[in-house]
This record gives structure tokens, C-alpha cells and sequence, in this order.
DNA sequence: AAACATTTGGCAATAGTTTACAATAATCAT
DNA sequence: ATGATTATTGTAAACTATTGCCAAATGTTT
């Protein structure tokens, strides 16, 4: 209905050229103050907005970056995106969320589909199932749209990225159970091929061998971050000849369906058996029996990946810097790994 | 670095126009097979890709839909965009994320920051705090930008929305509280300004007033969605010379803090006292002492509405038809409120 | 009054694509 | 062979905003 105005129609009514009205409103200090001020004026008066479409073809900058992740509905992503918008946000960005539901070939299609919606840069954290394929990035790093990873990530040079320190994470959580005076630790791992279940397995040996006891790979099980999938898993363990008595696991959801499985035997938690997740997803907390956890900070993350970005964009023509960020991660000890013998020491 | 190709370059390298490029590309019937056959070959040899900024440009559709949500780290919220996305992305559409932080203020921002992002459409869940003032919603209607309610709707001539029926939610909810034996219910409400919250009020009270218990307006407290909010209130409750022997609350974080509350005092659930709640968060499900929820069908809510949106933008010239959409609750019968008695008979 | 400097704003190109209209070439009928 | 018809492609404008270059217009100096 009502057309939107433009800078012809304000042109127009002044009886001047366009070219006029953009320096005008851009504060060009090649326009009069008199002139500046009239245009200004009748601007506000036609409601004139300034169409980003426009600005963005002829700039080349869409002010739009693409956020791939797994899955929105996971307190994690959602927390890491709450990060970058906060601080995108007010720097005029607009951020654009694709889902890939954990499938590569998802994955590419979001790639592909950012890419021409002339996103300026894409922060993502990688899929794990699928083909062994390699992705596209080389796209992305030909057409010099600067990507950054987070989290999840795949080692490519040249290309940034911000995790925590999934190893220490894995090393504290086992630590921890030590501590406590467990002795047989399991973990519920999540496909290896994954950087950060990698390191957190990597951690967790760690920490046993260091403790002098003995590392036993079939306490090792690869486990879709599922609550029933914990569930299955640990069943698997508790039904060994020499069964564990702590888990550490790379999730919160498959720590949970470990609880759920250890309680349905009459296993006491923590008096008899002891459980650690990753994530720190809020249900750790809210739960009666509370469940201790590896805290990611999240919105942190996000903010930080998404100042990575900006440097990138700022720096243009500069020598394109890698960056590796690496946050600290925080043992967040609650209930389902607290001894009270412990406790009173 | 390495530029990207346009119809102009197929064209150069072709000896044709970029019309003809364009028209190729675009199926048009008026190519003869054998050039569309050559501009397709040479397109995906020169790796051509759409610009959809120049397209967005020409057509005055960017192919972006923006999505306002008080936040995106709630698993409502976020389910609700996964149901939007799921829809959307299939036809094209990108779908840009603000979050408004529960402030009018910001949502005010967001609105103008999407419109000159020429979005193609807006659909919102309002936030409820911040001054009375009048938003500016006018704008949109006024550009035409196609406008969706979701949840938290407001009444303007015009707009569509999609809801559940909030009166029903709080309505069974209170009666199988009633059911269960329980003969002084207490509400924890919200801002009953919105819509929503008001609806389940409503369903509440008249559900007590069916079944001839006696409607106590004390028994109903205004509560933030926090779980420490959730306990404040509950306190009160307890502390009442005739305090209550249920509650249901609109919103299961506030359900959660006064569950803890209770608890605290030694108060058994669900024998003597229960508790119901209202979004069916995962945790309800999770909790040891799993909490009865009203599910609001979340991800189905933002298909709807992003159907909605297709229907209206599909529509374009055509009567702008207004549509309401009212899903039905489904509440999910928990531990928290089934007295084993009942479950019994 | 002439010469020069300065201010101000117009012209036209640019970004990449689409499309109404025009033009060319080829085919067919008379 | 001429005109009519069709099939195919080209021309140029449009979408909106920006910007280098240039031309008036104004003011200043001698």
C-alpha cells in the first residue's frame, strides 16, 4: 500500500538530486548544514528508512551472519547464540540460525544457502553423523567470508575457533571422582571422531593413569547424548562381572538416563555409586537429586566467537589470523557425586 | 579474492546478454533448449551462484522472516522457532532471531531493525514488561509487512495468531486438581495484562466455581517465571492461616520453586499437597518427582504460524484475511499431582 | 572587473538481477 | 517474393543507495 520512500521521493519534493539526500543523511560535510537539516526534516516527516537490501548490494556487506548449529532447542546452543546476538546486535548485525539436525549433508545445504544470502561470516559448530565427506568450507574460505567455530570444530588452517578446554574438563570430572574415592571409573563417550569427545576421553585416561589406577577401555562406551541411550549404556556397565561405580559422561542427558538406570537397581547415589555430566544444562541443577556437571559457559563462548568475527571483519585486507580461544571450564559439584564422608572432611 | 561470478560473466564468456543468462537460469519458456542447456553448463562450470541481495533488491522480497521471542534459552521459545524453521526453510526463507528480554523497549527496536532489514514477515511472541505505551505495530500494518502472533498475542483488527486455548489449559488443569481430591487451590498467575496468563486465570477460577468449591481471589499471586520467584510466592501461601492443598501454576519454573518450597517444610507430594504446572519443559519429565504440565505443542505452534505467514504472503494482493488459530493444551498427568488413592480406583 | 578559491550539489556509474518492450532472424503462407 | 507470424535474443530501465568526478554558484582577492 503505502509505498516506503526513498531518497528519489525526498529528492524529489526538495527539488534536488538523490545523490543530495544520501550525503545528507550520511553527514557528508560536502552538504550545507541548511540543506542537511531540511533533508533530515522531511525525511523524518516521510517516514524515510533506509533500505539495507540497497546498502548491502552496493556495499557488499549484508550485515547478516549465519549461526549453523545442531540443534535450538539444547540450553547449550541456545545460550551460545544468546552470546553472539548480545554482542552482534548492537553493531547492527542480524543473525541467522539454521538447524542441522546433527546431519552433514544438512550441514552443507545451510553452508550453500548462508553463502548466497550474502551472509558477511559464519559461526557454526560442526555435525557429527554422516558420511565421512568433506564438507564445504573450501567455498567458504575461497570466497573469503570469514568462518569461525565454536565448540564443536574440525582443525582447518587459517580458520579461528573458541572451545573450552574439553581435556582439563574430562581430567577435573575424573579427578573429582577420584576424589571422592571411586575407584572403577566408567565414561559414556559420544562419537571420538569429534574433537571435544575425544579430548574429554583423552582427559579422563589421563586422570586415571595419573592416579595409578587402571585404565580399562571396555568401561569406554560411545553414547548418543540421549537420556534413554545413558540409560542403555549403563545398563551395559552395571551388568559387567566387574561393574563400575562412577560415570563420568560427555553429557547431561545420557547422566541423567545413567541416574535413572543406577536408581532402578537400588543403587545408592551418591553413597554407593557416583555420576558426573558435561554441559551443565539447567536440569542439573533444578533436579532433587542434583547433578554434578562441567560447566561450558556458553553465552561466553558465543560473545567471544562473535568477537572473533568482528576483529576478522574489521581486519578486511590484514593477515587473516587464526585464533584459537580456549575457556576454562568449571566443575560444578553438586549431589549426584558428593560423598557426605567426603563432605564432612 | 576470488570474485564471485555473475550473469554477467556467463554472459561474456557465452557472447550473449545477461538477459538471456537470466532468463536460462530462471526456466523462462522463451529460451531456445539449446542456450538453456549451454548457460546451465557454463553456470555450474563457473561456479555461478544467485545473489540473492541483487534478487532481494529487484524484487522487494528478501526471502527473511524475522522472529521476536522475550528469549531464546527457554526450551518453549526455542521449540517454537524449530517449528518455524522446519516450515520455512524448505520454501526458501531464512529465518532472523532477535530476542526482545521480556523488554518493550527492545521489541521496539527489533521491529524497526527487521523492517529496514526488509523482512518479509514478523511473527512474535509480546514481551509483558515495560511502560503501557502503545507499540508500533502500525508501521508494519501500514507497510503491509505480514505481522503473527504466537503465545503471547495481542488484539489488533487484522493480525493472526496462533495460541492453545489457554482458558482450557488452565481449566483442566485445575479440574483434574480437583479430581485428585484437593479442595483449596491456589494459582500462581503472571502479568495478567497478557493475554495468556489472564485465560488461564480465567480457566482456573471457572473450573473452581463449576465444581462448587469456594474461589478465593487471595489464593492467586502474580509471579515472575523464576524458580526463586516461584518460592517466594509459595511461602506466602504456606504461611496463610488457611493455606492451600494445591497449587497450579502458570509456568512450571514457578511450579518448580514452589515444589522445593514445600518439600522444605516437610510437606509430602503428592499426598498432601500437589502441584501442577504449565509449558511441559523437559525437566518436568526429568525430575525424580516428574511434574504434571500443560504441554503446549510448541513446535507445532511455530509450523502454524509460519503456514500462516506462507498463506498471507502467498495472498498478497487478496483480502487480508485474519486468522486465529487455537491449539488445544494437552496436559501431561505427573507424579507431582496423582495421589496413588486415585491412581488406585 | 578579472582571476581565483571554495562551497555546494548534479551527473552518471556501480552493485546483480529481472523484465517490458523492441529487434532480429527464421519460418510459413500467399 | 512479400508480408505475416513465430521464436529467440537484445536493449534498457528498474530496484535503492552510494560516490568519484565535475560544474555551477558564490565569495574573495587584486
Amino acid at each position: 500500500m503505502s509505498k516506503k520512500t526513498t531518497i528519489y521521493d525526498i529528492a524529489e519534493k526538495l527539488n534536488i538530486t538523490a545523490a543530495t539526500v544520501s550525503r545528507a543523511l550520511n553527514g557528508n560535510p560536502k552538504i550545507s548544514e541548511a540543506t542537511r537539516q531540511l533533508v533530515n526534516d522531511t525525511a523524518k516527516e516521510m517516514n524515510y528508512e533506509q533500505n539495507k537490501l540497497a546498502l548491502a548490494l552496493k556495499s557488499g556487506k549484508s550485515f547478516n551472519v549465519g549461526v549453523i548449529v545442531p540443534r535450538i532447542d539444547s540450553n547449550f546452543f541456545a545460550s551460545v547464540i544468546r552470546g553472539v546476538e548480545d554482542e552482534l546486535y548492537p553493531q547492527g548485525y542480524h543473525v541467522i540460525i539454521c538447524q542441522t539436525h546433527d546431519q552433514k549433508s544438512v550441514e552443507i545445504e545451510n553452508i550453500n544457502s548462508l553463502l548466497n544470502a550474502q551472509v558477511d561470516g559464519i559461526l557454526m559448530s560442526i555435525s557429527n553423523s554422516g558420511p565421512e565427506e568433506t564438507r564445504n568450507f573450501d567455498q567458504l574460505l575461497k570466497k573469503n567470508v570469514p568462518l569461525i567455530f565454536f565448540d564443536r570444530k574440525e582443525k582447518i588452517p587459517g580458520v579461528s575457533s573458541v572451545t573450552i578446554d574439553d581435556f582439563k574438563g574430562g581430567y577435573q570430572a575424573t579427578q573429582h571422582l577420584i576424589n571422592q574415592g571411586c575407584k572403577r571409573i566408567a565414561h559414556l563417550s559420544n562419537n571420538r571422531k569429534i574433537e571435544i569427545f575425544e579430548k574429554r576421553y583423552l582427559g579422563y585416561k589421563q586422570a586415571i593413569i595419573d592416579n595409578g589406577l587402571e585404565f580399562d577401555e571396555s568401561l569406554v562406551i560411545e553414547t548418543m547424548s540421549k537420556v534413554d541411550e545413558g540409560r542403555k549404556s549403563t545398563k551395559i556397565l552395571l551388568d559387567m562381572p566387574e561393574p563400575p561405580d562412577a560415570i563420568f559422561s560427555s553429557s547431561d542427558f545420557v547422566a541423567l538416563g545413567a541416574i535413572q538406570e543406577i536408581k532402578s537397581r537400588g543403587i545408592n547415589i551418591p553413597e554407593e555409586f557416583c555420576v558426573v555430566g558435561f554441559a551443565n544444562e539447567p536440569f542439573t541443577r533444578f533436579m532433587e537429586l542434583s547433578i554434578t556437571s562441567v560447566d561450558q559457559s556458553p553465552v561466553e563462548m558465543g560473545r567471544i566467537a562473535a568477537q572473533v568475527f568482528l576483529e576478522e571483519v574489521g581486519n578486511s585486507k590484514k593477515i587473516k589470523s587464526e585464533r584459537q580461544v580456549v575457556l576454562t571450564p568449571e566443575l560444578m559439584i553438586r549431589k549426584s557425586s558428593l560423598k557426605s564422608s567426603v563432605l564432612a572432611k
